[in-house]
RNA sequence: GCUCCGUUCGUCUAUCGGUUAGGACGUCAGGUUUUCAACCUGAAAAGAGGGGUUCGAUUCCCCUACGGAGUACCA
């Protein structure tokens, strides 16, 4: 083990909003930066400029910090240290760890549309690798890396353990393009070495590329990062995760209303265990986060568990924290802000609601009974039925309390609620709310209705017909 | 085609040679409930297949099948 300061990073591609799997990759390189008092730092890998865009920048930023991943220092451009990486490439040529390759791009594929026809290797031998500088033509030329052609390169993966690759296999890589750029593969090691990343937390479709960044590291003799390759996550057919499984931005997930506590929890237990522990806090995630919990194989994304995991974290969120996620999330959603009645209502009926929701707007649904404005607006054709059914209910109430002229107005509201609820008739709902009064349901009780819509004496009425 | 990785209940997973293979989500049944939900109790539900190694394999090795990733002057 080094003495190093653990350094990990999370770069991604700028060619759209965070992925789901982006954001748990990130999430892992997170906790386990902060499991060591590390740093974590993002690197925007916009080399690509033609599908790099700023948006796509910004709503990877934004989803990070909807999911409370707050990076170390600045967020470094990948794009922007195109000379350091052009400057590395020429070290290695001038080290003779890398060499010009004048054969076109038409040479190549020539090459290996006929050495796929011939059914032989597709791999492809640069015949400059060791050609004489004075037989160099005056033409464009790309760097290669002069890869050994022996041996083999073993990959030390945190996750998938020891992965050889024989050296035949692999080929001379170009590390600059003749237009003077670097590939990916340069730039990714030359930032990594650059940065200080002591650790290399990624997807699984990259361990293959470990192989050959591995050789660029040894032949600027920087030292080893520390690899992990953790696995995909798919969706619910086991197919790599598409737009057909429905949401793959985060910033949907805050939109269709899950709390950034659940996410992290969800996120992290896809495909990372610490023994039977399902629902946990950062700070346990963080003392408990370890590579040796990570399982090898994909995980499939499930919606269940994740409404599951969510209604708990919702369940023991604080007043003040809660309110303020609501509002972000009404916010994202497109929805109307809260009025300041709502808001106060709606932190005095928390207690009452937010055991039972699962999604914020979940929660806002529960909570219509404080919601809603007085008099209570109904159509019609509504407003008949709901008279009858409250009248109907008021009935059985004990006489002091039918005498209270406001108590009809709240069980209307207690009605509505559930009608909004349940999307269902009101005349169902007569059951429920007798339930409801006898302290039994599991929604919101009429006594904590009450109780939120400030009714006091009728709760102490309510409590005396009950105990009397 | 070639290279690499993977495969335990429907799903996420525990097990690090000896267990009635455990938990969670979901599902189903019963209870409570004049809907739903919630809650309580319970149930069904798994080691891909075949060879080895071993006194003993889910666990170690090999083969097959299936799945995934890579194989670009993309990242």
């Amino acid at each position: 083990m080094s003495e190093r300061k653990v350094v990990t990073r999370f770069a991604p591609s700028p060619t759209g909003y965070l992925h789901i799997g982006g954001a748990r990759t990130a999430l892992f390189n997170w906790l386990y930066a902060r499991a060591h008092g590390g740093e974590f730092q993002l690197r925007i890998e916009d080399t690509d400029r033609a599908r790099s865009t700023p948006e796509a920048t910004s709503a990877i930023l934004r989803g990070m910090r909807w999911l409370g991943l707050d990076h170390d220092g600045e967020a470094v451009s990948q794009f922007e240290r195109a000379d350091r990486h052009a400057e590395v490439a020429n070290e290695m040529l001038a080290a003779g760890h890398a060499y010009k390759c004048f054969a076109s791009q038409e040479e190549i594929a020539a090459f290996r549309e006929a050495a796929r026809a011939a059914g032989t290797s597709t791999l492809y031998q640069s015949p400059w690798r060791d050609a004489d500088p004075v037989t160099f033509p005056d033409e464009p030329y790309v760097i290669r890396l002069k890869a050994p052609r022996e041996g083999q390169t073993v990959i030390n993966d945190q996750v998938q353990g020891k992965v050889t690759f024989k050296n035949a296999l692999l080929d001379d890589m170009i590390l600059l393009r003749s237009d003077g750029t670097p590939t990916y593969m340069l730039a990714v090691v030359v930032d990594d070495h650059d940065m200080g990343v002591t650790h290399v937390i990624r997807g699984d479709d990259h361990l293959n590329n470990a192989a050959r960044q591995s050789q660029i590291y040894v032949a600027m003799e920087w030292p080893l990062p520390v690899y992990a390759h953790i696995p995909l996550i798919h969706g619910q057919d086991g197919k790599k995760l598409s737009k057909r499984h429905g949401a793959l931005g985060v910033e949907e997930y805050q939109a269709m209303g899950y709390p950034a506590a659940g996410m992290r929890n969800y996120l992290a237990r896809l495909g990372w265990s610490h023994g039977d522990d399902e629902f946990f806090t950062d700070a346990q995630a963080i003392e408990w986060f370890d590579f040796g919990g990570i399982g090898k194989s994909p995980a499939r994304f499930d919606f269940k568990k994740l409404d599951n995991l969510s209604g708990q974290h919702i369940a023991v969120g604080e007043n003040a924290a809660l309110l303020q996620e609501i509002e972000a999330y009404l916010a994202v959603a497109g929805e109307p802000p809260l009025s300041e009645a709502q808001k106060s209502g709606l932190s005095d009926a928390m207690y009452c609601v937010q055991e039972r929701a699962k999604t914020y707007p979940d929660l806002i649904d529960k909570a219509h009974f404080i919601m809603t404005s007085r008099p209570i607006q109904v159509e019609e054709k509504a407003a008949k039925h709901l008279d009858t059914v409250s009248r109907s209910i008021l009935n059985e109430l004990t006489p002091q309390l039918q005498n209270v002229s406001w108590v009809r107005d709240d069980l209307e509201a207690c009605l509505m609620g559930f009608a909004q609820e349940k999307e269902t008739k009101f005349g169902k709902l007569a059951g429920p709310l007798r339930a409801a009064l006898a302290g039994r349901a599991a929604t919101p009780s009429v006594f904590d209705m009450m109780l939120v819509l400030g009714r006091e004496e009728t709760m102490a009425r309510i409590n005396d017909a009950a105990t009397g």
